[in-house]
DNA sequence: AGTCCAAATTGGTCAGACCAGCTTGGCTTT
DNA sequence: AAAGCCAAGCTGGTCTGACCAATTTGGACT
């Protein structure tokens, strides 16, 4: 086979994705069988593995579909805006997750408490009230109350969803960035009646109290999280760019 | 090379994709350099073209770049998937979690939904009447529906939280009993009219109609669940055994 | 007409080879 | 001795041809 002299920026099997792929727009329906490999490769006079690796990647991003020894086949006529690359989510959707997420798992929490339950809350707002009549954050004991709140439900699912947003939520440089340049002790005493407002609403079996009490509690903290950003947008608004790899992606 | 009589599950190159991940999570930093792809063939005791594939599939996955003549570097310590890794508990709490969270992305879905996502949702509803007609199952295109609804909500924390649940749900080993001894054709056109009703409230841009006929769908599908699995334990609850995970699709 | 089995088809994998560009280390030159 | 230069070697990129196993299919047999 002949090669290109001139340039060759792209590896070849970039070239037969998209070839590929304007073909299956241009002529193909969803479900529809494509070629078998080989005739791919004599069709656009490539080698069967670049054929492979072709389809490989145009699989990977959910266009296609490999059924082993039957064929490969359409699933879309798009690709698909890369599914894969949701790996840093800002604060503010996972904050906006969180509020769909807790305010249910606080009514639930209202439902199925038991007094052991609240009996952990209890605890863990104690334990808050202690850190911060020391001056220190609370952000142990926050974790703690939420997360026995999303075990109230009994549902593991629930616990494992809400504990993945909190870490991630904490893990996020923006939300250490906040920690260190804002004075959080102006918000504490609100945290404090949030997350109290929340208890006496779940101790008292109301589910609808309880989720609108932990609905106004994100939203106070969204608030504060609009504030923060907002002030160190002022302070550094440059090297906002993003130098990360622009990973693969066939351009 | 030796091969395995009893069972292929997975293409080789997704093995050797995840010992690649393990290895660079184990001991590799960002940056690095990963060994040559002979030397990495070798190790592994695959191809050379194998090990291409795996590198392929990480790259896509952004994990990996390849540089061409150069070597292929480490750009990411995580792959994409399992952000959340649930897992352990019973499809019941997973499909409460659902209920949970799915109408309201739905809604939100009906909100922010653009023009390629609609046209994103038609395509896999169209996918899975094609199945369906072929008499296969439509988990693919299952998948891919509630995906994309996930992604217009422009938040990669509940993409990412829904792809965990779905996941986490299909490779329980219960559902796969499920699949295999129940006569999943009686339901599929159920299935079918459950997302057409979705799929028309969110393109109606409707959200509370969507966010209900979500909340129908995944009632529909407890209601199917509990009845196969009170049809189950009637035969034998028992023989928990894990076979390997013939990922998805049977029949 | 229905059933069943074998051949054809197809993706999956392997082996070995050559090419072109990047890297490196030794050599020449200053 | 330091600086620049060039060739040998790595490394990924691609090709060829082959064999395997599972699926699919079509014809032979019942």
């Amino acid at each position: 086979m002949l090669h290109d002299p001139p340039s060759k920026p792209e590896r070849s099997f970039e070239i037969v994705a998209r070839r590929i792929a304007a073909m299956i727009q241009a002529s193909y329906r969803i479900g529809q069988r494509l070629p078998a490999e080989r005739d791919l490769a004599k069709t656009f006079g490539v080698s069967r593995p670049t054929v492979r690796e072709a389809i490989l990647s145009l699989a990977m991003a959910g266009m296609l579909k490999v059924r082993s020894n039957s064929g490969v086949y359409v699933i879309s006529r798009q690709e698909a805006p890369d599914v894969h690359k949701l790996e840093g989510f800002g604060p503010f959707e996972n904050l906006e997750a969180r509020q769909l997420i807790e305010p249910q798992i606080a009514a639930i929490a209202a439902q199925r408490g038991t007094e052991a339950i609240f009996a952990q809350l209890a605890e863990a707002l104690a334990m808050m009230r202690w850190e911060h009549a020391q001056g220190r954050e609370a952000d142990t004991s926050d974790h703690r109350f939420h997360m026995v709140l999303a075990e109230a439900t009994g549902n593991g699912a629930l616990v494992s969803i809400s504990d993945s947003l909190w870490r991630a939520q904490t893990e996020s440089g923006i939300w250490q960035e906040i920690h260190n340049h804002m004075q959080m002790e102006d918000y504490r005493p609100m945290w404090r009646r949030d997350h109290e407002a929340i208890f006496e609403a779940v101790q008292a079996r109301n589910p609808r109290k309880a989720s609108l009490a932990m609905t106004r509690h994100l939203n106070n903290i969204r608030d504060a999280l609009m504030e923060a950003s907002k002030a160190k947008s002022m302070a550094k608004s440059t090297a906002t760019t993003k130098p990360t790899i622009s990973r693969g992606k066939i351009r």
